[in-house]
DNA sequence: CATAATTTGTTGCAATTGCAACAGAAAATT
DNA sequence: AATTTTCTGTTGCAATTGCAACAAATTATG
């Protein structure tokens, strides 16, 4: 069985079904939404790309998480405490579809095929950022910068099929991702090259070494 | 409209009606599972406790999770691969429901009200699965070890209600989950004390400091 | 296309963290 | 109740990481 729900279609038909949903369009730079209540949004990139991120208060920056079309986020995730300042910001020019999660909730508390479609891709959306969750956890929980990096590019390579890839962030923001200074990251750059690890050209990398 | 579900109720109702699902017993020290085949395998913690844990090839330890009763874990979460080896241990006597998801989805494909219920309850557990995994990131994207003690205590304390609490996990393994060297960790804590941002008596904390 | 802004790349130095090793306390086991 | 095992607490030293600061390259922008 197919885990993975074509989303593009669910959020098509969520669109033209809920009367509820806004759409709205961003420029480059533009903060598409801050988490600062708890109004339970539930956000969909329609295009674009965007990035979750937090400043700590020694303005530390950390991109929570980066989005792509068909990306799914949100309010509803978080427990938003005063604390944390979190805000996603349109990388590109992005168009976004929001919705108030319960709005579709109560939508589908009627029995209608449809609304069954519709909470049927749901759970697979949030199945899906679960499986996301932990890949990144999985990198953050990794104890030094080398196998950050190295965790980090293996999996890019997995998801291009390919052991040359480009990093979809500048070098600015992959450290950033990874939660570590960047002058240590473009070090332990500079020694995985030395140690044959991978082969750097800019932002594009290959791994050797199996 | 309150998300968080009585996943009690829940599990119990999916534990009558799915014939396919298996209840198991363990005993403390025993691994509940394996995360090695992507069998889809969705498993449900009916009482003690339990971690997820990943052992490095430096011999690192470290926590992905920790469960207690009602908590939802499995395979289905991960995107499997041979670098890693999750298990699940139990960390005292414990109760576990195993299902398979394509069971799951299977039945809930069916249209009566009852598996209605079912799949709504689902799509709220990887819901509050979303929340959790993202407070851990928040906790793990931290740059330092005092940041990282702190934020964790700030989230006990607002669990418990109280601004004293005792901690949850041996020290050994609080370390183990914050993905720090243990020597380090107490070292730091050292310093909260004597800085004025705790009080400390062997595994129970006071935070100070508002 | 000229200028501004951002990103990449580099390095010395300081601070933090990890490692190793050990003693005593506490908990588990027989 | 005695013994083994695990956990807490500590420290010196080494390795890693972060900070600051800068030049060169690249990319945006008026």
């Amino acid at each position: 069985m197919n885990i993975s729900l074509n989303s593009s279609d669910f959020v098509q038909q969520l669109e033209k079904s809920c009367n509820k949903s806004q759409k709205k369009l961003f420029h480059k730079g533009e903060v598409i939404t801050s988490y600062i209540a708890k109004r339970n949004q539930l956000c969909f990139m329609l295009s674009g790309e965007a990035d979750l991120v937090r400043y700590d208060f020694n303005g530390n920056r950390t991109i929570v998480e980066h989005f792509t079309k068909n990306d799914v986020f949100g309010e509803l995730f978080y427990i938003v405490n005063t604390n944390n300042e979190l805000f996603v910001e349109a990388k590109s020019d992005a168009s976004v579809l929001f919705f108030l999660y319960d709005d579709i909730k109560q939508k589908c508390k009627s029995n209608c095929s449809f609304h069954q479609k519709l909470f049927d891709g749901l759970s697979s959306l949030f199945l899906n950022e679960v499986i996301d969750l932990n890949t990144r956890i999985e990198l953050l929980s990794k104890r030094t910068i080398r196998e950050k990096l190295l965790g980090y590019f293996n999996i890019i390579s997995s998801k291009n099929i390919s052991r040359t890839f480009t990093i979809p962030f500048s070098l600015t923001d992959l450290a950033d991702y990874l939660s570590i200074d960047r002058s240590a990251m473009m070090r332990e750059l500079k020694l995985l090259k030395e140690d044959g690890f991978i082969e750097k050209m800019g932002n594009r990398i290959s791994l050797l070494h199996q």
